[in-house]
DNA sequence: TCATCTATTTGTCTGATGCAAATGGATGCT
DNA sequence: AGCATCCATTTGCATCAGACAAATAGATGA
């Protein structure tokens, strides 16, 4: 039952794979583009915005981390990072002194927005002639897919 | 047009990047799954059994390189790693002595079907309960947007 | 107050990776 | 033929990401 559509999937998601991963920019690429700053700040100010898990809950330099996958400390430096780039701001918390929350400067937000709007046009164009209905059609079930596969 | 599908499918597809390099095991994850081998041999192995892009290529470790979007010389390394593993051969161009071509081995070819069906069952297990026409769509409309997006 | 727990930071070591130089065969020109 | 040049691959070297473990610091409960 679906044999070949899994088939399909599976191929086409590891290679789905591997062009996300070839996007790894270095540090020449970084100047030769003259990207504002590194990747990883971009992948932080990107979760940032994403918000907490649930609401109540802030965002929060382990929760980063968790959402980067990688190690906390990890996490600590690359937060860090995105607080010298000025993309993030650090607010203590009231409550818990040993929390901290994240918040999205001015120009983190602008850098969210640009990044989301470079992104948009990009698939844009990779979804130039499709009609408006498998649009919506990969959209339901890509955020569905993805659901899922979160667990 | 199609504003709304376009914005799901960026943040879907931010973190699905993200749910997929999040699984880049270490040696420790290795050694407790008991895995036969690095990830990255398994990446090699991957991209030796798509074979080369035109028929009438041979699969070469600059191939190999280009495909996993790496420097020439990591992919020599990675090959090296892949043929030590005993899972890719290296096979002397008769015609052009600086050529090698990459072939799997029994061993590799094995790895191969190991892996996809691993991954095929993590992917049906996400779409548990779609319907079959569901799937098809997903998978057509997926491979597509993979082909178009390789560029 | 003390013990313990949790979030974050810092110290340190390993490994991935890119850049540049070296190698070695192929090809073309004189 | 001999030589210059080119290209695929390999090797040397330096850098940076990232994990693990220890240190810090506030919170909470006995």
């Amino acid at each position: 039952m679906g044999e070949e559509a899994l088939d399909a999937v599976e191929r086409s998601m590891v290679r789905l794979r591997r062009g996300m991963s070839r996007q790894r920019l270095g540090k020449a690429a970084i100047r030769d583009h003259n990207l504002p700053v590194d990747v990883r700040v971009l992948h932080v100010v990107d979760v940032v915005d994403e918000g907490p898990d649930r609401p109540g809950e802030e965002m929060s330099v382990g929760l980063v981390a968790t959402r980067l996958g990688v190690d906390a400390s990890r996490g600590s430096r690359i937060v860090a990072e995105a607080v010298k780039a000025g993309y993030v701001r650090r607010v203590a918390s009231q409550e818990d002194g040993r929390r901290i929350h994240l918040e999205l400067t001015g120009a983190g937000r602008s850098v969210v927005e640009a990044t989301r709007r470079t992104r948009q046009e990009h698939f844009a164009k990779a979804m130039g002639d499709w009609t408006d209905e498998e649009r919506a059609e990969f959209a339901r079930l890509l955020a569905r897919f993805v659901h899922s596969y979160e667990d």
